[in-house]
DNA sequence: TTTGGATTCCGCGATCTGCA
DNA sequence: TGCAGATCGCGGAATCCAAA
């Protein structure tokens, strides 16, 4: 498998590498639904951890010697890497390579989580590819396909690394989650054709959804006209700015209505809603049932009442 | 009865849409 | 890309409801 490098978008936003020539860093085996990994696989992993946000601070400008890779399970991480703006949301994977200058372009929003793990390449002596043996080839930034199962393997490595378990085993684990992430597609293809301003906006949206912003906002933070931002926006996604801005609140407040226990004021606000009523109102549009039935419905919080 | 949270209603200002 | 009419978003107040 070769790990991408990233490089400046003509356009400044989100440019994806799908294709990545060296350096290999392990080799597998294809079989019928197995993969039979070669103990030497050319890489040596560092660490890996979990971030939680608590809602202030910002990602640090720094230059690192190796390989980094980005899950994040909530929230949204807002980072440049040299020239490139990534914008990672939920679900979404970024891979930033050695050597690069890398740091945050926006606070840590109180939702954030991320697991990350380091790792290095070491230098490549392998000899060429035996018949059967394949490698596998990444994108650095992309939607995860089943992130849930990612997750997993991000929580089962840190637990294993806890408990100093073997680096073979670590080893191994890593090689599922990129076997995963391989498996998934790069972040948005059409972003390619689709107007800066548009993935811009989309972008800033993803990233300030809770606060008091509006399509007036966004254009004004853009420098561009509302008419023609909102006009753009439909075209290219077929939603309007509001839409969009809702949208993020309504997924946010749906992860909050069932793993917390905020009062609806409360999530409305931590959502971006200034009014409950509206909260409320805007909920059942896209949802089809108010944020109270939703909880009732779905939450995973046991209380004890005794 | 009180209190806190949920829901409904109404009106103004913001946003969308069609047109130039 | 801007203008103007139509439509919708959103805040505030009133009301409802359940628990203490």
């Amino acid at each position: 498998m070769g790990v991408g490098h990233t490089s400046c978008n003509k356009n400044g936003v989100n440019q994806v590498h799908s294709s990545f020539s060296t350096p290999r860093i392990f080799r597998g085996v294809a079989g019928d639904d197995m993969i039979e990994v070669i103990s030497n696989i050319g890489l040596k992993i560092e660490n890996g951890g979990l971030f939680i946000s608590r809602g202030q601070g910002i990602h640090p400008r720094r230059i690192i010697h190796s390989w980094e890779l980005i899950f994040v399970e909530s929230g949204s991480l807002s980072i440049r890497e040299d020239n490139d703006y990534y914008t990672v949301g939920a679900g979404q994977c970024l891979i930033l390579a050695p050597g690069k200058t890398h740091e945050g372009t926006d606070n840590f929003p109180a939702d954030l989580k991320f697991f990350w793990i380091h790792f290095t390449l070491l230098p490549s002596e392998l000899p060429a590819l035996l018949p059967g043996e394949s490698t596998i080839t990444l994108a650095n930034y992309i939607r995860v396909k089943d992130s849930n199962s990612v997750a997993s393997l991000f929580r089962l490595f840190l637990s294993e690394q806890t408990a100093n378990a073997p680096v073979e085993l670590l080893n191994t684990i890593f090689l599922l989650i990129l076997k995963k992430l391989a498996a998934s597609v790069p972040f948005d293809k059409h972003t390619e054709n689709e107007s800066v301003l548009v993935q811009q906006a989309a972008a800033y949206i993803r990233t300030h959804y809770h606060l008091k912003i509006s399509t007036s906002s966004v254009a004004a933070k853009l420098k561009c006209n509302p008419d023609y931002l909102g006009r753009l926006f439909r075209q290219y996604r077929g939603l309007t700015v509001t839409d969009e801005i809702n949208q993020q609140r309504v997924k946010t407040a749906e992860s909050l209505l069932v793993t917390s226990l905020f009062s609806l004021p409360d999530i409305a606000t931590r959502c971006g809603f200034t009014d409950t009523a509206y909260f409320r109102e805007i909920f059942k549009k896209y949802k089809g049932v108010t944020p109270k039935k939703w909880r009732a419905l779905y939450s995973r919080i046991h209380i004890n009442t005794h």
